[in-house]
DNA sequence: TTGCTTATTCGCATGATTTGCAGATTAGGT
DNA sequence: ACCTAATCTGCAAATCATGCGAATAAGCAA
């Protein structure tokens, strides 16, 4: 996703309007690699801004998305979740807490379709289960983040 | 997923009982490529037996799940999906009419995760996105499936 | 076959996620 | 300061899935 910056200068481009419910969602998003579901980001939206509504967050959401400012990625019938990360990249989800990390793959050109032999395939994507560093490490299991899983 | 027969035996050998609606999603499931979702299965099996409930489909999809017998997949948020091959595999979907395939997969054990570098995968799975073979033919779309999308 | 025990089925309520709608509000230009 | 269209908000509603309790029926014993 673009800068807040850029982002205001498109949707003034657009003739739309800046809000600071939109300038707000901006700031959240930008370089936010937690892939948050609408509802996250509903909680972190209402501390800095009590009263801003649900409908409004889904709505930005859905416009940025239309957009193509924003991605979105689901894990396993969970809800929506939002990836600022428009590069290509791929996800690696821990078992243990929940946590979607981007990940970048080698050698990913080499794969391919064995069977059927008729498929024309646009599009690929990868995602790993397993556990993260956090996780795996025995110390330092202190701080751990609260099991967010996706379902 | 095994066969009705050995899903029988598995059952009795387990104290469930043997109800006919169990028998008829067993052998609707068999060999069932489609990757229906419950409310195709339960649309499906009410042709066959009027009155069997969604709530008992939703449940012996579930069994069948715990048991390790049905796996499940989900595309794009849409709703779950059921799938009874238990073989190493991954999925393709028809961006145009919406079709799963599925597809093996060679050198999947050449891709490596090059970023971040302590992930540990413990599984991997590809989604493929695309054409399919009926789609990509321009004859023969007379017949094509209306268009399932997962969303 | 009859009867008993307990697993199942079924329908309805409820929960989670997301979208549609309409009135109140406000950004941004005149 | 004023206008107008875009936006925000709250609530209803759609979709997908699960919890719960009463009614039903499978499987076993006699």
């Amino acid at each position: 996703m673009r800068s807040p910056e850029q982002l205001v200068e498109r949707f003034r481009s657009e003739g739309l309007k800046i809000t600071p419910q939109r300038q707000l969602l901006f700031s959240l998003l930008h370089e936010n690699a937690e892939h948050p579901t609408a509802e996250a980001l509903y909680t972190t939206a209402s501390a800095q801004m009590p009263g801003i509504s649900l409908r409004t967050v889904y709505q930005t959401l859905t416009d940025l998305t239309e957009m193509g400012e924003l991605g979105q990625v689901t894990f396993d019938g969970g809800a929506v979740r939002f990836d600022p990360n428009l590069t290509d990249h791929h996800h690696a989800v821990c078992d243990e807490c929940g946590a979607i990390a981007d990940v970048s793959i080698d050698h990913l050109d080499a794969v391919s379709i064995s069977e059927p032999n008729d498929f024309s395939p646009s599009s690929t994507s990868v995602v790993f289960h397993g556990t993260c560093a956090r996780c795996a490490t025995p110390t330092n299991n202190l701080d751990k983040p609260t099991n967010n899983q996706t379902k």
